[in-house]
DNA sequence: CTCCAGACGGCATACGTATGCGTATTTATG
DNA sequence: CATAAATACGCATACGTATGCCGTCTGGAG
């Protein structure tokens, strides 16, 4: 306590200042209970005068938690050029803000899930938790979630949440979601209404979508063709691709629900490049409410997620692991967002 | 050296297990040459077998440099709902993919340009620069620039590059775009070139986009009308406004030059609104190729920004401002991405 | 007046790494 | 063979904070 104020400021300098010793003014700006109302304050008003803030490495040093989240994305196939899911983009503004009303930091890293960044977030101690995000082939990445359980790695991750799950989980409901959209399809007279997105177990989240619509149809007594499912990955030239081959089957339709919006675009497309008109001849619903939905003629019907809720839930969720009081899975509703696509 | 490893490595259980002190571990691991090549094999080897990694808070702490860098996402109007730019994330993808090939963590945040974030990030020594994006009045922003200059922050900031700029800076070739926007235009034999964005210093980069229009023109001996000049900040909405406030003016025009693509898009629907044609009657240049731009109807013609190069360019300037050797304001050059909207 | 509890705050230390400096061993040099 | 230089490594310490433990002082109860 008897050394005068250096370079940059730490908590020696406050402390001498103030006359009291270094430890008191690390308790006084933590908000100790056992440091005197005026001393904190003269300890406030030192910090503030002197444009002090805490050494974030010592900080975390010390305690052994870094405040801070990594924000993890990842897909299979894509070495393509900075192209990103824009559905990640509103996700990451969720995240962000939610990360800041907690006080927390955030790094982002677009690494792929071969690699071992994983790991080395947490085991370096740059952040306390992970946040896995990403589209891709589920069953591919069991392996690695697996490992990740047992090295003890805090994370949460975006996806289907259903009882197979891996992890701690926040996901969208995209059966009801699905069942929303074929209710809507259904209530606009429409009959034959295929599905364009893959609905195996590889790609879980779609084939909820896919059950979902399935549902539908049977709360009406009616069964799904298996003809009227075309497998498509998100993205546009998927989705156009796939309208293509439903048209190629030869099957009469009169609806599509796609399960991404990009796919649905695509698919739009190639109804226009057939003559077909939209909503007249086919309705069409999408997954999403990517902000190109609205642009499109005619602006696309399409299911909105709970983006606000899903940041709060992600990050809520990935606290409760490195709490290690660990949280269920979340299930999360989602909207039905009507537009001139589906007929109104 | 005469401890037997315990719960989670550090470099004193290495330097046990290979008969070696400490401070030779940490030399090892960072690959200094006064170390030799055997030992530093058999400490590597060590290392893997025991999953060890450098604790990045103590690190950090010690080398003072996090190998971090901050980048600060801000504009000012916009409380709405996770609403991002869709020009930002391919940034963003750019940016992490440098971080990630040079080695850097990335921090990211959203917090608007009033906090003071800004300052924060670099005195709690969390990161060892910042990137700053966004779009808003500069005007605004000068100030707040001037402090961190004055404050000794390291950054860069991204956006127009000309005399008057603060901090180390990098930007695209705006005046240029404009240009070849305008020659392509007027190659197309349009006479009458709308131009819909700000044109004042509060908005540099849409100014010398107008300016690169105007310098088009004067290059073929015409001046431009100010009457064809419409202020727009970049939102669709925005756009429909400019175009419909252009139309009610009265003036003749045959083209417009959008200051960004949500400009164009909402122009394009205004202009379809009013039964006029595009291209036919009117034909449309934005900015930016956002991913939205190939999905309009008729697809958008448009500028692409190098977003690889900036994304680089941007790290490496930070870094260079992080290491005390600053690099001059960067200027990249844009590309024209033809399409139908312009008429071919 | 004595004793005890609670409030306040100091002392010592730990977190895990990086680095300046010194030293022992080896290799080259005259 | 002696000396200089180079090589390889250990010692001590600093980075700045957080926290367990213990002492002091005040006031109230008995």
């Amino acid at each position: 306590m008897g050394r005068p104020p250096g370079n940059k400021p730490t908590s020696f300098d406050i402390a001498y200042l103030a006359g009291v010793s270094q430890p008191t003014v690390s308790r006084a700006l933590r908000g100790s209970r056992s440091v005197s109302l005026a001393t904190r304050q003269r300890i406030e008003a030192i910090a503030t005068e002197l444009n002090y803030s805490v050494d974030k490495n010592a900080s975390s040093l010390r305690s052994q938690r870094s405040n801070t989240i990594a924000l993890l994305f990842f897909e299979d196939p894509t070495p393509d050029e900075s192209n990103i899911n824009p559905f990640f983009l509103s996700m990451l503004g969720s995240i962000t803000r939610q990360c800041a009303a907690r006080g927390l930091d955030l790094l982002i890293s677009f690494q792929r899930m071969e690699d071992d960044w994983h790991v080395r977030y947490q085991d370096s101690h740059r952040a306390d938790g992970l946040i896995l995000l990403g589209y891709g082939d589920y069953t591919l990445y069991k392996k690695r979630l697996n490992e990740l359980v047992a090295h003890g790695t805090h994370f949460v991750r975006w996806g289907s949440a259903d009882e197979t799950v891996i992890g701690a989980t926040v996901g969208s409901d995209n059966v009801g979601a699905g069942r929303m959209a074929g209710a809507h399809l259904l209530d606009r007279g429409r009959r034959r209404i295929a599905f364009l997105g893959h609905a195996d177990e590889h790609y879980p989240e779609f084939a909820e979508r896919y059950r979902g619509l399935c549902d539908a149809m049977a709360d009406r007594g009616m069964t799904a063709d298996p003809l009227l499912q075309v497998d498509a990955l998100t993205a546009e030239d998927a989705g156009h691709a796939a309208a293509r081959i439903l048209m190629e089957r030869g099957v009469s339709f009169d609806a599509i629900f796609a399960a991404s919006d990009l796919i649905a675009i695509g698919a739009m497309r190639a109804l226009a490049g057939a003559g077909l008109t939209v909503p007249g001849d086919v309705a069409i619903v999408g997954f999403d409410d990517i902000p190109a939905a609205s642009l499109t003629s005619p602006p696309l019907t399409t299911i909105m997620q709970n983006m606000k809720g899903a940041g709060e839930l992600l990050v809520e969720t990935v606290l409760a692991q490195v709490e290690d009081r660990p949280l269920p899975p979340a299930i999360l509703p989602a909207r039905l967002v009507i537009r001139k696509s589906s007929g109104g």
